[in-house]
DNA sequence: TCTTTTAAGTCAATTGTCTTGACTTATTTG
DNA sequence: CAAATAAGTCAAGACAATTGACTTAAAAGA
């Protein structure tokens, strides 16, 4: 008799789950507002004054928060307001790209205290993941010198790879790292550092590190078009990242456009046209060749014919791209970001100009529809150590939710 | 000294909240699963059996759920199933349409007992409000004629009206409706009826009742394309509506696509091509014709070659869409809906096909990559009722959060 | 200067909900 | 007929937020 018959249902929750959800809304609140009095957080959160006493207290204990010289700012007892520590909490990213790999520790506040990257020669997962292993180690000994206690404070290891993920073979596809995808990476990772891990594409990773220390922060509906190797979108859905059903939500890179109508009914995926790697055939770079990015910056700055000819295409399809986007998911702002020079990135929004109609375009919008973000090669580490900083601080559903491993 | 700084915070919870969620993930686990004894309810929500015992008590106190007969399977005693009382909750739907405006009734299990509509007159909200609160008033009467105790047991009216909401001026574009928007039209529902009043756009609406009875049941990522007079998309994002930083989120009807390259870089709105609107316009049916389903009907059933030269357009443009929806969010399943009849979508759906390759086309699927789902004019208007009932029994984040209005 | 008003923050008791562990009940298995 | 197994109850306990009175510290007004 198999009546194991699966039952779905969302978890229940518990005194521990609100109390832990109570902690997290502190912290956020603190980070996104800067130093608060209790009185103020209590009015914030719709704590009482005492709750929110005993929250802090517990709090200060932990290291995570601290009492500012207290100020006075009008009738009644001055208030005392606390403070992130950003020595709080530590936590490592690690970006896998095709060809390097790279190491940032941040703490509570997404302050980069070190950063570390190696190539990664051909050879496959295997070969890679000691080498990532001992990247890892390297800075985090790096770290425990500068601070000996961060160890202790290490919340999580995030990682960052191109995605899309769990797809159907095509080893070969220059695009994708197929070989990465079927081994199993974050078991290693996991067994070989003892920290939790967690994975997400790289454009995803990008948005985290918006939202946490770049232009999405306190967004709560922001999407960041991400340009790197390859190119991807970041989606910030209600204040966290969107994921969809397998995780590969936001792979834009891979969309058909319809084209000319007849003969050639769709074109190219955006990536072919607009991505690091299409502007490196253009520009005959190797895109193993570890000064790319400042190889590119060059080519910015001062664009010839063939560079100019390649900002026209990328930026026609992202134009339309970014309309798209707006319509799709009506949000707060669009960011371009990426592992891309910011001249890049600039001239690319420029040329982008004017964006095309849409909802987006209404007279009483308080921000940009489409701004700058984090530009540089790191971008995505610091992404991937954005990670377990959210996922550790950051108030959601699932945090309150009983989980498999106890309350 | 104007220091009422606005500080941005989550809310905390308490007791209550906690509280109110388990209710809640009860009540979605037997909606789900359909009926369960306390002991499967206590190990799908993770809780202990005393507190399952606890609050089935108080549901069934309450009359949202009632136990079946007991039932043995296997060693021990045999278990007690409980399951939903269709009749412990009531919800009005409204669907406020160009030319016409239907009311719906629905009981907790989201069957229809009642549904009335009325041709709204040109004349703008201030006429057309009168009307609608005559239809409500009488549809809420006959409910309560049938059952007397569905009164007190109404927990709120959805309205749902096409979309965009918010924009700028415009008044004379047919494909909105605008003068509705500038009229405090939720106010007047509210203080009409006395009933909590919230509001969606038709599409999203459409997506409600597709989770709540239609294909979308259980699915926690979904999207729904919405044919009707417009078209839209409803987006079901972890388990929920998203509706985007102004509830605009979905309005896929008015995105753009690159055309011919050159003289005409960009053509029409996808729902100038494929809608209803644009199907009446080929078959010469006035929009505001009573019987315009039953017509488009007839026409899809025998179509003649203007009707084939339409669906080959709009089932092209719409191919498209679902590739581009199924790469921005990476869905279990597309489901194609509307208030058109199902002959219609079925055929759309047929020259879709070969849909056009994505990540979505992974062999392992559980679910069609699109799928018909409720075809007829009352779909709207009942995920208008849908969404009240949604509102108050399905777990959500904001559900545990403390609200303005008391705990 | 002195009193009143206002606001921040604490104290101690209370409340409400989930948890714990032992217990009862009812059925199948051998 | 005893042992095993599972559903469900009982009563006490644990825990976090709440409540209302209180203390502290400043500004405002007389």
């Amino acid at each position: 008799m198999n009546d194991a018959r699966v039952i779905r249902a969302t978890s229940g929750t518990n005194l521990g789950g609100a109390s832990a959800h109570n902690r997290r809304v502190m912290v956020d609140a603190l980070r996104l507002n800067g130093a608060l009095s209790r009185a103020e957080l209590a009015r914030a959160t719709r704590l009482t004054k005492q709750t929110v006493s005993n929250i802090i207290e517990e709090l200060e204990r932990d290291g995570l928060v601290r009492s500012q010289a207290s100020v006075r700012k009008g009738r009644g007892q001055p208030a005392t307001p606390y403070e992130l520590v950003p020595e709080g909490a530590y936590a490592l990213g690690l970006q896998i790209d095709r060809y390097v790999s790279r190491v940032i520790a941040v703490n509570l506040v997404g302050e980069v205290l070190v950063q570390k990257s190696v190539e990664l020669p051909p050879g496959g997962p295997e070969k890679g993941v000691r080498i990532i292993l001992d990247l890892i180690e390297s800075a985090r000994s790096t770290l425990s010198d500068a601070v000996p206690e961060a160890e202790r404070r290490l919340v999580g290891l995030g990682v960052a790879m191109p995605g899309p993920f769990g797809i159907d073979g095509d080893d070969d596809n220059q695009w994708m790292m197929a070989s990465w995808q079927n081994y199993p990476l974050l078991e290693m990772l996991a067994t070989g550092t003892g920290l939790e891990v967690a994975l997400q594409n790289d454009a995803a990773a990008a948005a985290t590190a918006e939202r946490l220390v770049g232009s999405a922060h306190g967004l709560d509906h922001a999407i960041c078009i991400y340009l790197g190797y390859g190119l991807g979108a970041g989606l910030i859905l209600n204040g966290e990242l969107y994921s969809g059903q397998n995780g590969n939500a936001g792979e834009i890179g891979m969309s058909l456009a319809p084209g000319e109508a007849g003969a050639r009914p769709f074109v190219a995926p955006l990536e072919h046209q607009a991505s690091l790697a299409s502007l490196c055939k253009i520009l005959d770079i190797a895109p193993s060749d570890p000064r790319l990015f400042d190889k590119i910056e060059r080519a910015a700055e001062k664009p010839n014919e063939q560079v100019e000819e390649w900002m026209k295409g990328a930026s026609e399809r992202l134009r339309w791209m970014v309309h798209l986007l707006e319509t799709v998911f009506d949000p707060q702002t669009i960011i371009l970001c990426g592992g891309a020079p910011r001249v890049l990135i600039d001239q690319l929004i420029d040329h982008m100009q004017p964006l095309l109609p849409s909802l987006a375009a209404r007279s009483s919008r308080a921000l940009p529809r489409i701004q700058p973000g984090l530009a540089n090669p790191w971008a995505v580490a610091l992404g991937a150590a954005a990670e377990p900083i959210a996922r550790a601080f950051d108030p959601r559903f699932s945090a309150i939710l009983k989980s498999r491993f106890g309350a």
